[in-house]
Parts: C-alpha cells; sequence; structure tokens
DNA sequence: TAAAATATGTCAATATATCTGACCAAAATA
DNA sequence: TATTTTGGTCAGATATATTGACATATTTTA
C-alpha cells in the first residue's frame, strides 16, 4: 500500500490543531458585541441556526443543536425576552412553536454577523474558488464521517 | 468589480457553519474515554498541545490557549496527578517548567488521539492530496485573518 | 547587591454553559 | 380514550472559564 503523506499521525494532528484554531477565532470575534448585550456564544450559536432555517421548531433546533432542551431553553428565554426571536405556533400541528427572527432580532444579527465576517471573507478572498470548494468538501466529509 | 460567488453572506454563513459542526464532531469523539478517566475536553486540549510541543513551558503553553494560568493550573494539576505529563526544571532557566508526557501520558493520549483520528482520517483518505492542501491553507488563512 | 521583572502557583468568588432527573400541560395520534 | 409528541419548567450538579489578590523562587537590571 503507498504510503500518502497527508494520512500520517502527524499531519492528522496539525489538522485537527487547525481545526480547533480556526474555529476559536471565528467563534470568539463576536463576543464583543454579545457581550454587551449580555449574551454569549450560546445564544449566537442558536441565533445563527434560526437566521438560517427561519421557521424551525424547537425539536429540529435541539437536533442541530445537539443540546438537551433545558440548556436551550435557557437561550430561547433570553432571545424571546430581547425581541431578537419570537415563536409562532405552526397552524397545521399547534404542538409546534416554529421560531423566526423578531424585531430587533435582524438589525442584531447583522451586527454580530458582520463583527465575524470579515475573518471569514478575508480568508476566502485570498483564495481562488477552487479552493474554497475543497475546503467546504474537505469540511464536509469530516462532518459525516468517523 | 466581479461578484464573486463564494464571497456572498449565504456562502460566509455556510463556512461558519461547517466549521461550527466540524469542530463540535471532531471534539466531541474523544470526550467518552475522557470521561472514563474524569477527565474533561480542556484537559485534551491542554495535552495535545504537550504532546506537540514536548517541553513546553506553561507560559507559552498559555499563550497557545488563550486561558488564564488559573485555569490551566486546574487542568495541569489532574494531568500530573495521573501521571499523564510531567514537569522539568529548565536547566538555565529554573524558574521555568517544562512539560513532558509523562508515563501513563503515551498511552493515554494515544488513545484519546485514535479515538479522534477515524473521522479525519477517513475524511483526508477520501480527499485527494491537493484537496487536503488547499483545506489546510484555508484554515491557516482564517487563523491569521481578520 | 538591592530592586524590579518574570515564571509559576494558589485562594476565593463568580459567570457560563452545559448536564441529569423529575414533572407538567397542550395537542395530535392510534 | 389512552398514548405519544412537543414544548416548558424546577432543582441541583458539573466543567470550564473569569477577575483579583497574593506568594515564592529565580533571573535580570539598575
Amino acid at each position: 500500500m503507498r504510503e500518502l503523506l497527508y494520512l500520517q499521525d502527524d499531519q492528522i494532528k496539525d489538522c485537527i490543531q487547525l481545526l480547533l484554531y480556526a474555529y476559536r477565532e471565528t467563534f470568539s470575534d463576536p463576543n464583543e458585541i454579545l457581550k454587551k448585550n449580555s449574551l454569549g456564544a450560546a445564544h449566537y450559536r442558536t441565533l445563527h441556526l434560526i437566521e438560517r432555517n427561519q421557521g424551525i421548531s424547537v425539536n429540529e433546533l435541539l437536533l442541530k443543536l445537539k443540546i438537551t432542551k433545558q440548556s436551550l431553553n435557557r437561550v430561547l428565554k433570553d432571545l424571546k425576552k430581547t425581541k431578537i426571536i419570537k415563536q409562532i405556533k405552526d397552524q397545521n400541528d399547534a404542538r409546534r412553536k416554529l421560531l423566526f427572527l423578531d424585531h430587533s432580532g435582524k438589525k442584531f444579527y447583522k451586527e454580530v454577523f458582520d463583527s465575524q465576517k470579515k475573518r471569514i471573507f478575508n480568508a476566502l478572498k485570498n483564495s481562488d474558488a477552487e479552493s474554497v470548494l475543497k475546503f467546504k468538501e474537505v469540511l464536509k466529509k469530516i462532518i459525516n464521517g468517523k
């Protein structure tokens, strides 16, 4: 069997370290703005998913976040109180409460996203289209992998 | 100016989400083994860096981890107690205490790393060398970016 | 050599984000 | 009608981090 350089342990450890740093930097950028609004990283992760999946139900959100509903509820309560998100009963199934960005939510989301966007934008700007494509492909394989 | 598709907000949001998922999955794999040894993710992050940088000092470790020394000390204390790491005085500067894997550390690190390796290994195995290269390049740009 | 700086460690209080487990109510479904 | 699904809540525990104060040993500097 051919020895593939990029499959050696050292290379894999490199990847793991890069992933750790990239995640940490990307998700620490919005902390300042979040803190000013008495919110934390957990609120942003949730907000991000609601913005990307307007009308998502609580259960669906739980599956994506992989946390307990007790944890999520603390976050949702804070986001509702500050009018960042709202919940609307599903017409077809009144048990389900669908989540949307609320009044102050759109402005707030934009603000937080912009603080995080720069880092990714610059990285992609300095890469060619193909690199970005491959970058995403490998990430997807990691997510679905094991 | 040409409109680059991969620089649009939606694409950037995609990247952010992929990064979040990839990080979460990769760093949740070792949790089971860690828990069995009464250790957590923080211990592994530290252990990983010590393995990759044998002989690193506490201060250098702090800079890489970006946490306070009080936080790090809890982690180091646990890792020393269980003979996973050891500290040896720097010959040239006796204030500095250098960190190395200890007796049970090598075996334990291997075990934990292996639990995390599969996911990355498979992802890279199913990618070509160039993709892996580009993947790492973009990650590096994200880390150094903003 | 005395003073300042550096490297490490510790104590205490607090914040945050998560967990487990128990329980409840409304609505849909079998 | 009985069961399941969806959402919410209370209480207590754990893991990881913070701030701020202080202590000790060692090295560097004035």
